[in-house]
DNA sequence: TCCTTATCTTGACACTGTCAGGATATGGGG
DNA sequence: CCCCATATCCTGACAGTGTCAAGATAAGGA
């Protein structure tokens, strides 16, 4: 498992004695964090807006003035989650070799690493309704992650779209039901057999010659 | 267990004037009906329990006494979900050839099948957490469902766990993507081309000879 | 200094799931 | 036949939720 993206700021201790000033300073920045840590403990569908503005210490109204509603702070949290799982990607190629196969196959590799890492925020980007996929900036940061396999299979000999299509399923079935626990077969292996048979499965997907 | 339903009303408009009997006669199996139709339409985020009383024209507590709660209400429904995920693999391979390769493909169509004629459902399946999953009934039917796919990877001379992670891999992958309208190459296609492109997709996933 | 604007709080509303207690039908025993 | 134990369903209440309206407070520029 390579370096994870660095996540956002953990959130301020909330200590009920200090007198918070009127105005926070970042209050936006705090509630995407204390957004992602709500995901992380209660899941997509627990996800409560009230409890992630109690967690910033700041009213139940509070996140209105920032991102709308409710679906507007889950679309910036996915859109900066986007930019975390291409992060992760780009993190297993660089300790990659070169070679477009290999690159092609360190993608992947980051596509399950941030899947396992970080579950609830890959639910909420791959299979919730919940954040505004026709919002501009998150159709940008989605369409960029998952372009950036399919670019990767091109340069590796890829030409139809069952090559892409084989690839990005491959990566992401593996990527999900790891994610969501199942695959037990793979879950008790020791890391470094286990990214070996990940890695092999993977490559299974590639273009043939 | 469960008695044909007598007339399973697809949509009933709770008719006001109609004076309905104090007892439903089979709320139980009415309320599943319903409880899929609001799923079907409002996705797993949005499912309300009273709502789906109301479409049953029913009171809202009147589902406590046959499910408890709603997540007994959704892990009835997610039990009997994954029987009818069983059923569409075993549709598909009634009408494929007897070769075990074949045969695993044919399950893997009956895969995607499932997920892309009920993807709400398929949803509830395999990305929720609302419904119970250590409940017995639910454990029996979710194990047998997707134990289905593992036992077909060995008749097809697959031997490893790599094998049965990758066909499974594969197969969900396509399935999950193609359900979230994603993979957009294939969904274009014209069904015979996207059900062999599918296929020829997941015989990549099988174990090479 | 004063006023405009941004930021945050308080209060209210409709909706949700769940619980408690009451109403009604069903079926079997007397 | 009557009666009542039980299963079934309803009404009402409560806390929690998202969202809106209106007010309070701070920040910054004229």
């Amino acid at each position: 498992m390579t370096d994870q993206p660095p996540r956002l700021r953990p959130s301020p201790p909330a200590d009920p004695g200090a007198t918070r000033p009127y105005h926070h300073g970042d209050l936006r920045a705090a509630l995407l964090a204390a957004a992602e840590e709500e995901l992380a403990e209660r899941g997509v569908e627990g996800f409560s807006l009230r409890q992630v503005a109690k967690r910033a210490g700041v009213s139940h109204a509070a996140p209105a003035h920032h991102f709308g509603d409710a679906k507007g702070l889950l679309t910036a949290l996915a859109a900066e989650g986007f930019r975390q799982f291409l992060a992760a990607q780009a993190a297993r190629e660089a300790e990659a070799p070169p070679d477009p196969g290999e690159q092609l196959v360190a993608a992947g590799l980051g596509y399950v690493d941030f899947a396992m890492a970080r579950p609830a925020l890959f639910h909420l980007l791959w299979q919730s309704e919940r954040p505004d996929f026709g919002d501009a900036e998150l159709g940008q940061a989605a369409r960029a992650a998952f372009q950036h396999l399919v670019d990767q299979v091109s340069a590796a000999g890829g030409t139809s779209t069952a090559d892409e299509g084989a690839v990005w399923a491959m990566a992401h079935g593996l990527a999900d039901l790891l994610a969501s626990g199942r695959l037990s077969g793979m879950l008790t292996l020791p890391p470094e057999a286990r990214e070996a048979m990940i890695a092999g499965v993977l490559r299974r997907a590639l273009p043939r010659r």
